[in-house]
RNA sequence: GGGUCUGUGGGGUAGCUUGGUCCAUCCUUCGGGGUUCGGGACUCCGAGACGCCAGUUCAAAUCUGGCCAGACCCA
């Protein structure tokens, strides 16, 4: 095995890479856009899963689960909607033998599953704000080039929905996910930007859309994930109605905040380096792998001090495997760096026999430690490589944006850009065709760099409204 | 939707133009033995492939058609 390809040159064939040689997925199950989970990166996708889990809790969100067929007739009631999704939901028409009368739709987003229900649950003003989410399988027949994590059509889909008493809670509950979402992606070490979408590029059947991005390289850029606010876009057809203090019928102003595995993607795309993945210690399915150095002279004193080493970081919760595998230790080296793992502890016989250890973690960065008690210096060297890992990653984050003043300098970008934009559509289309991308759209709260204020339109030249847009190729 | 190209062991490939010398090359991988073990060891033995179906031919990985799968370009 050689390195992989350049990263910057070649970024797909080295993701594709990447992901081969962690062994995180398994391509060849026969569906386009299908693939399948292995044991290492199912466990990274359920730490992940815990780790939105956590944070979504954190704010009272209670998890619930839909079922996953929807029946024409409640999926064709928001009309924005069902024309957003028309053309990628697949069809379930026959049960056995039997033609359905009613074609049943494999959600590819559970609006429609949730939205006929929560009409019957809602009653009352006590009974807001309805905060739920689930973390399901969704379907969408995705026609372009699939990638593992990145695009697929069997979507592991975090979504959690909510209805709120009035626009200004649903606004509330939409900045409560931006606060959400800012501690996941501190979790995984990964700098984002937070961007109301143009109106042509929101999700269909919202008010509102704000997406969040990251940089992966150039001019790329990777949507991980959503937040809507829909107001009573899906209320009134869907008729989720609460009683207020007066006594009078109000829809309600709903929400929705949505992730998917592109979060494991993305981790891989920013983190990952010539030798293959590089994950934080919060979804390392691995944080650390002890190796001990064995020969036929030393006997098993180093492979007892592993064994002993590992039971000690169990007790303390930390995810440990020792590699006895007869390979020699170089090999192991390079295949546990393949993999991400955070912290290897390197333990020959002579640092057995002194109770020291080596310890490097997947930067590079290399120290002893011992003697003494083990648990703390290797909890702590796991948080500093996290804190490593995350000041690497935003320095990258900080060069990955710079300020266009003309449209044809958009043409060969190779950072995301930020351009001055009046809003209008059309002058939005001017720039994605300079760019040959998208615009991302007006960033919420601080800009990535600081440009000072924005000048006249990049494509009119207009100054009012003129705000800072992103504009990038996605993914 | 229109066009171009590709499919060879688990992964990556050579061979295809000009059919035979291919019971298919090399790297990696996998199983077993020996030896070794502080950055991808060595060695011996063994395992594993021409996407599917049909056709042309004395002879097909190679040519033709259909199907399936995948890649790229244009809209």
């Amino acid at each position: 095995m050689a390195e992989l390809p350049d990263k910057a040159e070649r970024f797909i064939d080295w993701y594709l890479e990447a992901v081969e040689v962690a062994g995180l997925t398994d391509k060849r199950y026969p569906v386009k856009g299908m693939n399948v989970w292995t044991p290492y990166g199912f466990q990274a996708r359920r730490l992940l899963d815990g780790v939105l889990i956590r944070g979504i809790e954190a704010t009272g969100s209670q998890a619930v689960e839909f079922p996953t067929l929807i029946p024409r007739t409640e999926f064709q009631k928001e009309k924005q909607h069902v024309k957003g999704f028309d053309e990628q939901v697949y069809w379930v028409t026959r049960g056995g033998a039997t033609e359905l009368d009613v074609p049943l739709v494999l959600r590819p987003t559970s609006e429609t599953a949730m939205y006929p229900i929560f009409a019957i649950w809602i009653r009352s003003h006590r009974d807001l704000p309805l905060n739920v989410y689930q973390i399901v399988n969704v379907f969408r027949y995705e026609t372009k080039t699939t990638r593992p994590f990145l695009r697929i059509r069997e979507i592991h889909f975090f979504e959690e929905h909510t209805c709120q008493l009035t626009d200004d809670a649903a606004a509330a509950r939409c900045r409560s996910n931006l606060d959400t979402f800012h501690d996941i992606a501190e979790a995984l070490a990964l700098p984002y930007v937070a961007s109301r979408r143009p109106e042509w590029d929101k999700f269909p059947g919202a008010f509102y859309s704000i997406a969040l991005d990251l940089p992966v390289g150039g001019a790329r850029t990777l949507q991980v994930g959503t937040i809507h606010h829909y107001r009573e876009n899906f209320s009134r057809p869907y008729e989720i109605r609460y009683e207020d203090l007066s006594g009078a019928l109000q829809y309600v102003h709903q929400t929705t905040f949505g992730l998917s595995e592109r979060l494991l993607g993305a981790t891989v795309a920013v983190h990952g380096d010539r030798r293959g993945v590089v994950f934080p210690s919060s979804i390392a399915p691995y944080q650390v792998v002890i190796v001990p150095i064995v020969s036929q002279n030393s006997g098993p004193i180093a492979l007892d001090a592993a064994r002993a080493l590992a039971t000690r970081l169990r007790a303390r919760d930390l995810r440990v495997h020792v590699d006895d595998s007869p390979d020699r230790p170089g090999a192991k080296y390079y295949l546990w760096e393949s993999r991400g793992v955070p912290l290897r502890i390197e333990i020959g016989p002579r640092e057995a026999a002194a109770g020291t250890v080596t310890a490097v973690n997947r930067l590079g960065e290399k120290k002893s430690l011992g003697p003494g008690p083990l648990e703390e210096p290797i909890i702590q060297a796991l948080a500093d490589f996290d804190t490593a890992l995350s000041a690497r990653a935003r320095a990258t984050f900080q060069q990955s944006f710079s300020v266009a003043h003309r449209l044809e300098e958009l043409a060969n970008s190779t950072t995301v850009r930020l351009v001055a934009w009046c809003g209008a559509e059309a002058c939005g289309h001017q720039i994605e065709q300079a760019i040959e991308g998208a615009v991302l759209g007006v960033p919420e709260g601080p800009l990535p760099i600081d440009p000072g204020p924005p000048p006249g339109c990049i494509a009119c030249g207009k100054t009012v409204d003129s705000k800072w847009a992103l504009a990038g190729r996605p993914l």
